[in-house]
DNA sequence: AACTTACTTTTGTGATCACAAACAATTACT
DNA sequence: AGTAATTGTTTGTGATCACAAAAGTAAGTT
């Protein structure tokens, strides 16, 4: 007989931490990755001390963090007032996706007539970075360069109010598109970062928009396949 | 000489707490009302210690709701690790108002479909009771049936994602928007529901998104006059 | 009088403990 | 054998304590 764990095994890739920050940021950075990186399925139940004891910390910190991210949409705190990775539905995906359209063009448009001279160099650099890594086909680095670029180019604005709301549709849609990513061989990226460089050097907000939509579209559209979906709700299943 | 708090006082209006949920959950609300309905002013630094004597709980119940407060972008943890209501500005609350216009609009046409007969009522109840608190004048009656219609119906939408999001703009909204209408006696608001509630029987997505932004433009015009603006900074001040 | 320095107090963070509710497993009963 | 009741374990919640960093205050110097 095989002794086997109740519950499946967690494994999160721990940092190291730096004592300059609190234990509880150093624990919601590293669940926080954890559930982006989807390390952690849907539908696994979390307890506090099983998390203390793999992160090696008290379960003070793991409360706190743990209830941040519930917070966020990152987690879900069931009536039971147990917490897990909430179970992603093809409906709920589509629905994610277009909310990141809607806002994420939103913010594009109005972080526009602050871009700058330095601005415009950074998201160049940053659009030369991603380029580099399509050749490459690195496709964490890929995912992690294309939220860089989006991410600059909202807080171009500095009244930002956007970004939080747009952080959390990510980290909702973070472990599926991880899920997805390494399922397809061949991820073929349509790079509408280049539609986008010329809208903000033209300064037309509506082709801004649009270019916007068309990169999340694309960026998520293997995804938004039927067949990709189906998988998705198998694997992230009951 | 006469006895003097250092700091401000704080006035909160606490409700009965029911036995059936948690002290973190209780307190959570308790301070999420105050900070909406401008209880607590901005910039004003809050210890956890002082609102656990306040509420008259242990400072851990405390410790929690306000983590979740800021994340939910309710309050603002500066680099001082000390909690306070953020300050407002001209140019913040136009954005946060035109992410309000972005997200609500897109979150009413994702509804649409969904609403059959029963929420239809439901929706035209609401409307009906916002007529007659505009006949009485009663201003806090009217925003929070307000945010009722608003809210039933986005969750028309079975498969909500953006309900957080607006939740967390009509928190960093709210003390504001009290204000505002505290200081004006005559608050003439145009009924944009109607105008609404045509579009749903319709079933015209683009006209919804037009009455919506419209509603929530005009809700908040008066606020967004220059001089009433200039008074929220002042009032909201240093 | 203004600024720096040393000291006291306050405050957030994290650990540990107690307890009741939820869960799991065993036992008893039809 | 299948179901209900019961016991033992696990888990979240909340309270209390210890400690270091921060803030506030007073004294000392220029």
């Amino acid at each position: 007989m095989q002794i086997m764990d109740k519950k499946s095994p967690i494994q999160i890739t721990i940092s190291e931490r730096d004592d300059s920050v609190t234990i509880t940021q150093w624990v919601y950075q590293t669940l926080r990755n954890a559930v982006m990186y989807g390390e952690i399925l849907p539908g696994r139940a979390l307890t506090i001390r099983e998390l203390a004891g793999i992160l090696e910390v008290s379960p003070m910190p793991v409360r706190e963090a743990l209830r941040q991210l519930a917070a966020e949409n990152a987690l879900e705190i069931q009536g039971n007032r147990r917490v897990m990775v909430p179970k992603m539905t093809a409906m709920k995906f589509s629905e994610l996706c277009e909310a990141r359209i809607a806002i994420e063009s939103h913010a594009a448009a109005r972080a526009l007539p602050y871009i700058d001279r330095d601005q415009l160099s950074q998201l160049r650099v940053l659009d030369s970075l991603i380029d580099k890594a399509q050749e490459e086909k690195n496709l964490a680095q890929i995912s992690t360069l294309n939220q860089n670029f989006h991410r600059a180019l909202y807080t171009a604005n500095p009244h930002q109010v956007t970004l939080p709301l747009i952080e959390s549709l990510w980290l909702q849609l973070g472990p599926f598109m991880r899920l997805a990513t390494s399922q397809l061989e061949e991820h073929y990226l349509v790079d509408r970062h280049n539609e986008a460089m010329t809208a903000i050097e033209k300064k037309d907000a509506f082709a801004l928009q649009i270019a916007i939509a068309a990169d999340i579209r694309e960026g998520i559209a293997f995804a938004g396949t039927p067949e990709m979906l189906h998988s998705f709700i198998a694997n992230a299943g009951t």
